[in-house]
RNA sequence: GCGGGGAUGCCCGAGCUAGGUCAAAGGGGGCGGACUGAGGCUCCGCUGGUGUAGACCUGCGUGGGUUCAAGUCCCACUCCCCGCACCA
C-alpha cells in the first residue's frame, strides 16, 4: 500500500474530516460539484485541490472547517453522450476506451445516462479521494434525488413568489427532424449556434412585397437595386397578412418563428427579375437584378443593393449594369463619398473571399468612424422627412436603432432570427434553424431591484484573486433575462409547469445550503414528500410556526430544530471555488440567486477562482487527443506531487501549465524532504553557532511570511518559500557547517522538520502524516496547528550577514574568472572609520533629497583625489542595495563580520583569506577604494 | 464589436500596483565538477557579449515621451490568449 493510501484509510477511519457543529468559529467552504458525464483529466483537480490546500489550513489554523461534496446529474449532456455511445459513435468510445481506459465490458452500460452518471461519479470519487481531498462524505448528495428536488422546487417557488420568475419568448438553435433545441452539445463539431438577428425591409412590387433582410438597415437611402438569385427558386405567401416573396428554403425556415405562414404560389427567381420594386423609404422604383452570390439559405433570399457601401454591391452591379449611380449614405474620413467604390477599385479583388475582406473591412469602419449623410436622409419621402431628420449627423450604430426602431414601427420592417455561423448541423445531420419559444420561462436576471443587491453584494464579497471583481462587474451588469427551464434532460420539473425541466445552470445556485443538512436528512430518513415549501421556508429563512410546521410534515420539533440551527451554524458560505470560465455563468448566478432568496447576513463572503490547465503547454482536447486522466498521473506521481503541480506552480488568476518536467521536479523536491526527515537521527551535533541561527532564523521568517502568503491564497508564493525556499536553506545549512568541518546540529534540524511538515501539511498531506508519524508524533499533522513562530529567533541582522558573506565570495568568484594564473590568497581590505562617516553622511544627504552638489559642499575637498573620493562615496550611498543600508545601520564591525565568514568564503572559494585594514597605500598600489561592505580584494 | 488578460534571456516563467538593490528571482534544458560500483538521486559552479581584477556593452513586443535614472510611469501601434447566454 502507497502512503498515499495508508493516510486516505487513517483519514477516513478517523473520521477527521467529518466536520459536527461545536464551539468554534466555522469555516465553510464549497467547489463547484462535478457534473459526471466523464472521469476527471488533469484539468478537473486544480479547483478541488485549490480548496482543499485552503480547507486543510483554516483547519490548521484552528477552524471548524466544513468541505463538502456532492453530484450534478441535472441536464443534457449526460443525455447526449449516453445516447453516442448507444449510437456506437467513434469517438466517444475511443476516448472512453483509449483515455479514460475504461474496461470492454462497461462501455455498452454508459448507453443508460443513469448507469453512466452513476458510474463516473464513483469514479470521480475515487479520484477526490486519491488526491486526498478532505471531504465530509456524509453530505453526499445528487442532484436528482427527490430530497434535493423539493429543496430546488421550494427555490422556484420562492423566487416566483419574490417575482423573480418571467415569461417570454426566446429564440434557440433547433433541430427541425426530431423538434428539439439544439445547443453546443448536440451538433456536428461541437459549434455554439449563433443567433444573430437581420432587418427586413418591405420593398414593394406588382406580386407582393420583398422582405429584403439586412444587417445594414441605415444603408436603405442608398440602395439602387433589389439582388435575388435567378437560379433558385422562390414563392409568394401570406406572412402576417401580408403578401411577402422569398425563397422557397426561407418560407420553411420562418415557419420556426412566425405562426400561420401561408404558401400562395411558387415563383422562380428569373421571373422576379421582369418586374420592379419600390423603396418604401424614399420611393424610388428600382430595378430587380439577378445574382448568384445571394443565398437563398440565409435570412429570405432577398437583398438590397447599396453599392456605395457594399463592395459585394458595388464589384457585381458594375458587371450587370453601367448606368446605375451608388448613392452616398454614411460619411466616413479619410473616404470619398463612395467607400466602397473605392475600396474595390484600389484593390481589384479577384473573388468572393477578397470581397468579404472588403466588406469586413469597410463594415468596421463605417460603423465605428461614419456618420450620417444629410443629402441621403434627405431622398426620404416628404411624408417621412422630419422625423428622420434627426438621424442627420450621427454615428451609424445610433443611426441603424432608430432606422430600424422607425421601419418597424411604420410597418415598413421587421425584424428575423438567423443561425449567423451557419450552416451548423444537428448530430442528426440536419441544418440548425431558429425556432422562437412561446411560453418560455427565465429567471428575470435584468430585474433592476435584483441587480441592485447583487451590486451590493459583490462590493462586500472578498474576491481572491481581487483582478476577478472588474469580470463579475461586467457580467453582471450584461446579465439579461435567462431561460431557466428546458424541454429536456435530467432534474427537477418547474413546479408550476411540470413541463419544463429547471435546467442545470439554474438549479446549481444555492445548493451549498442543502450540503449544511444533507447528513441529517439522511440520518433521520426524511422524505421528499415531507419536505414542504414551509419545511424549508422554516429551516432555511426560520419562518413560520415550527409546531404547525411539525404537525403538517410529520417530523419532530426537535429535528426541525436542529437543521435550522446547522443551517444558521454554517451559513453563510465562507469561500467558494470555482474555475475563471464559470465567472459569467454559474458564479454570477450563484450571487443573483443568494441575494434573492436569503438575508443580508446569509449571503456568501467570497469567491475564489482559478485559472485553467494546460498539459504540455497546450489546452487538453479531443482533437489533440491530449487529455489526461487524473487518476492516471496520480497513479504515477503519487498525490502530493499531482496536488503541488496543479494548485502550486503558477498564480491562481493565470492558468497552470502541467508539464511531466515540472512535477518530476516537484517529485524531486519531495524525495528530498523526505530523505532530509528521514535522516535526522544520524546527525549527532550540538553546536549553536551561526549557521545553527541562521537557520533557525530562516525558519522563523519563513513561517511568519507564510501565514500571510496562506491567508491571501497565494499558493504559489507559499509553496516556494515552504517546499522549495526551505529545502534549499537546509543545503545552504548543509554547506555552512560543512565549511566549518563539524556535524549538523540533530535537535535543531529535528525541530525544523517537524515545524516543516506542518507547512507542508496542507499542500503534500499524504507525506506530512508519514513523516509526521515518523518522528514519533501523535494524532495527524493534518489536525495540528499551523506553527507558531518566534519572533526572537528571527534575527534579520544574522541574515543580512549571511547575504553579506555571500556577496564576498561572489566578488572573489567575479574575479577568479578573469583572473590568469593560479592565486592562492584573497587579501580583503576593509573599509575604515573616516570612509564609514563619510559613507553615513552621504547616505543622510541622500536621504534628505540633497544631491552631490550638496554633499560636496559640506565637505570641501582640498584637491582633485579627495574630490574623486568624495564622488565615488557619494555615488555608492546613491545606488547602494536597502539590505546593505540596514545592516550597515544596525552597525557592524566589518572586520568581525568577515572573520565570522571565513570559514564559508575559504570553503567556497578554495582560498585562503587575510582581513586587513584599508589604507591609502593600497590605493596607490591596486587604484582600488574600500567602502563600507563593500571591501576591495587583491588575489595573490 | 464588447469585456478581461498577455507579449521578459535557449525554453517555461516571476518581477511590473510603491521607477534606482535588474544581466533581471525560480525552474527546465545545456556544460563542468563533487559524491558513488554506477547513476536517470543529491550537492556545488557556469550558462547574453566582451574583458588578465569584482568592470563595460547590449538587453525585457514596436515607436515615441517623462526622469539624474524605466522591464517597471505616460502616449501611440502591432500581435497573441480567454469569455460573450440558455451549454455544463
Amino acid at each position: 500500500m502507497s502512503i498515499g493510501e495508508k493516510w486516505q484509510k487513517k483519514w477516513k477511519e478517523s473520521k477527521i474530516f467529518e466536520a459536527n457543529v461545536d464551539s468554534r468559529e466555522k469555516f465553510y467552504t464549497t467547489v463547484a460539484f462535478p457534473y459526471p458525464n466523464s472521469p476527471f483529466h488533469l484539468g478537473h483537480g486544480r479547483t478541488y485541490v485549490t480548496a482543499d490546500i485552503y480547507a486543510r489550513y483554516m483547519r490548521m489554523k484552528g477552524y471548524n472547517v466544513l468541505f463538502p461534496m456532492g453530484f450534478h446529474y441535472t441536464g443534457t449532456p449526460i443525455i447526449t453522450m449516453a445516447d453516442d455511445v448507444a449510437k456506437g459513435e467513434k469517438e466517444v468510445i475511443d476516448i472512453f476506451k483509449n483515455i479514460y481506459e475504461i474496461p470492454d465490458q462497461v462501455i455498452p452500460k454508459l448507453s443508460d445516462p443513469l448507469f453512466m452518471a452513476n458510474y463516473f461519479k464513483d469514479d470521480i470519487k475515487k479520484a477526490m479521494d486519491e488526491m486526498g481531498l478532505s471531504i465530509d462524505w456524509r453530505r453526499e448528495f445528487t442532484t436528482i434525488d427527490p430530497e434535493f428536488s423539493s429543496f430546488i422546487v421550494w427555490q422556484f417557488n420562492t423566487l416566483q413568489k419574490r417575482g423573480f420568475v418571467v415569461k417570454d419568448t426566446h429564440p434557440v438553435g433547433w433541430c427541425p427532424v426530431h423538434h428539439l433545441p439544439v445547443g453546443m452539445h448536440d451538433t456536428k463539431g461541437d459549434m455554439e449556434p449563433d443567433i444573430g438577428e437581420y432587418t427586413l425591409i418591405f420593398f414593394e412590387s406588382k406580386s407582393g412585397y420583398l422582405p429584403a433582410a439586412t444587417l445594414r438597415p441605415e444603408t436603405i437611402f442608398g440602395v439602387v437595386a433589389i439582388w435575388v438569385n435567378p437560379k433558385e427558386k422562390y414563392v409568394i405567401a401570406e406572412v402576417k397578412g401580408r403578401k411577402v416573396i422569398l425563397s422557397e428554403r426561407s418560407a420553411f425556415k420562418l415557419t420556426f418563428q412566425i405562426d400561420n405562414i401561408k404558401v400562395l404560389e411558387k415563383i422562380s427567381g428569373s421571373e422576379l427579375t421582369k418586374i420592379t420594386a419600390i423603396n418604401p423609404v424614399t420611393g424610388d422604383t428600382i430595378p430587380i437584378l439577378g445574382a448568384d452570390f445571394v443565398d437563398v439559405n440565409t435570412a429570405t433570399g432577398i437583398v438590397m443593393s447599396v453599392p456605395a457601401h457594399a463592395p459585394f454591391d458595388y464589384f457585381y452591379l458594375k458587371k450587370v449594369s453601367s448606368s446605375i449611380r451608388p448613392i452616398a449614405v454614411v460619411q466616413v474620413d479619410g473616404y470619398n463619398e463612395f467607400p466602397a467604390v473605392e475600396l474595390v477599385e484600389k484593390s481589384n479583388p479577384k473573388n468572393d473571399t477578397d470581397l468579404k475582406k472588403l466588406t469586413e473591412q469597410l463594415y468596421r469602419i463605417e460603423y465605428n468612424k461614419g456618420r450620417m449623410r444629410k443629402d441621403a436622409i434627405e431622398r426620404s419621402k416628404e411624408e417621412f422627412r422630419s422625423e428622420l431628420g434627426s438621424v442627420i449627423g450621427i454615428s451609424v450604430p445610433e443611426a441603424r436603432k432608430s432606422i430600424t426602431d422607425f421601419l418597424i414601427s411604420h410597418g415598413l420592417g421587421d425584424k428575423i432570427y438567423e443561425i449567423m455561423n451557419k450552416p451548423v448541423y444537428c448530430r442528426c445531420g440536419n441544418e440548425v434553424v431558429v425556432k422562437i419559444l412561446k411560453d418560455q420561462w427565465f429567471l428575470d436576471y435584468g430585474n433592476p431591484e435584483w441587480k441592485a443587491l447583487v451590486r451590493k453584494l459583490v462590493s462586500k464579497m472578498r474576491l481572491v484573486p481581487d483582478e476577478v471583481r472588474k469580470d463579475f462587474e461586467y457580467s453582471i451588469e450584461w446579465l439579461q433575462k435567462r431561460a431557466c427551464a428546458r424541454t429536456r434532460g435530467l432534474g427537477t420539473p418547474l413546479p408550476w409547469d411540470k413541463k419544463w425541466i429547471i435546467e442545470s445552470l439554474s438549479d446549481s445556485t444555492i445548493y451549498m445550503a442543502y450540503y449544511t443538512i444533507a447528513h441529517k436528512i439522511k440520518a433521520y430518513k426524511l422524505r421528499a414528500s415531507q419536505m414542504t415549501f414551509d419545511f424549508w421556508d422554516y429551516v432555511l429563512l426560520g419562518k413560520g410556526d415550527i409546531n404547525d410546521i411539525s404537525k403538517l410534515t410529520g417530523i419532530s420539533i426537535d429535528v426541525l430544530q436542529q437543521l435550522r440551527s446547522e443551517f444558521m451554524y454554517w451559513y453563510p458560505l465562507d469561500m467558494r471555488h470555482s474555475g475563471s470560465d464559470l465567472i459569467p455563468n454559474h458564479l454570477s448566478f450563484f450571487i443573483f440567486n443568494h441575494a434573492a432568496i436569503f438575508p443580508e447576513d446569509l449571503w456568501p463572503r467570497g469567491i475564489a477562482v482559478n485559472g485553467l490547465v494546460l498539459y504540455e503547454g497546450k489546452k487538453m482536447s479531443k482533437s489533440l487527443r491530449n487529455i489526461i486522466p487524473l487518476r492516471k498521473t496520480i497513479r504515477i506521481y503519487g498525490p502530493d506531487v499531482i496536488r503541488i503541480t496543479l494548485s502550486s506552480l503558477s498564480d491562481m488568476g493565470s492558468e497552470a501549465n502541467f508539464t511531466d518536467a515540472a512535477a518530476k521536479s516537484v517529485m524531486d523536491s519531495l524525495k528530498r524532504f523526505y530523505e532530509i526527515a528521514s535522516s535526522i537521527s544520524s546527525f549527532n551535533g550540538n553546536e549553536l553557532g551561526f549557521a545553527e541561527k541562521w537557520l533557525m532564523s530562516r525558519l522563523n521568517s519563513s513561517i511568519k511570511q507564510s501565514i500571510s502568503l496562506m491567508d491571501n491564497m497565494r499558493f504559489r508564493d507559499a509553496n516556494n518559500l515552504i517546499l522549495f525556499g526551505l529545502l534549499s536553506d537546509v543545503n545552504e545549512y548543509m554547506e555552512m557547517v560543512k565549511a566549518e568541518g563539524r556535524d549538523p546540529n540533530g535537535s535543531i534540524l529535528r525541530d525544523f522538520v517537524i515545524a516543516w511538515t506542518r507547512l507542508l501539511a496542507p499542500f503534500a498531506p499524504h507525506i506530512a502524516e508519514e513523516v509526521w508519524n515518523a518522528l514519533g508524533n501523535s494524532g495527524f499533522v493534518s489536525v495540528s496547528r499551523w506553527p507558531n513562530y518566534d519572533e526572537s529567533n528571527i534575527d534579520l541582522k544574522l541574515e543580512l550577514e549571511h547575504e553579506y558573506h555571500k556577496e564576498i565570495i561572489d566578488d572573489i568568484r567575479s574575479i577568479l574568472n578573469v583572473y590568469k594564473g593560479n592565486p592562492k590568497i584573497a587579501t580583503i581590505y576593509v573599509a575604515n572609520t573616516s570612509e564609514h562617516t563619510l559613507l553615513m553622511d552621504a547616505l543622510k544627504t541622500t536621504a534628505g533629497g540633497g544631491t552631490l552638489k550638496t554633499f560636496m559642499s559640506s565637505h570641501r575637498p582640498k584637491n582633485k583625489e579627495e574630490a574623486k573620493e568624495l564622488q565615488d562615496i557619494f555615488e555608492y550611498a546613491t545606488e547602494m542595495s536597502d539590505s546593505k543600508k540596514k545592516l550597515l545601520l544596525l552597525g557592524v564591525d566589518e572586520e568581525v563580520l568577515l572573520k565570522e565568514g571565513l570559514p564559508l568564503i575559504k570553503y567556497k572559494t578554495g582560498l585562503d583569506i587575510e582581513v586587513q585594514k584599508y589604507s591609502d597605500e593600497i590605493m596607490r598600489k591596486y587604484k582600488k577604494e574600500s567602502f563600507p561592505l563593500r571591501p576591495s580584494i587583491v588575489l595573490s
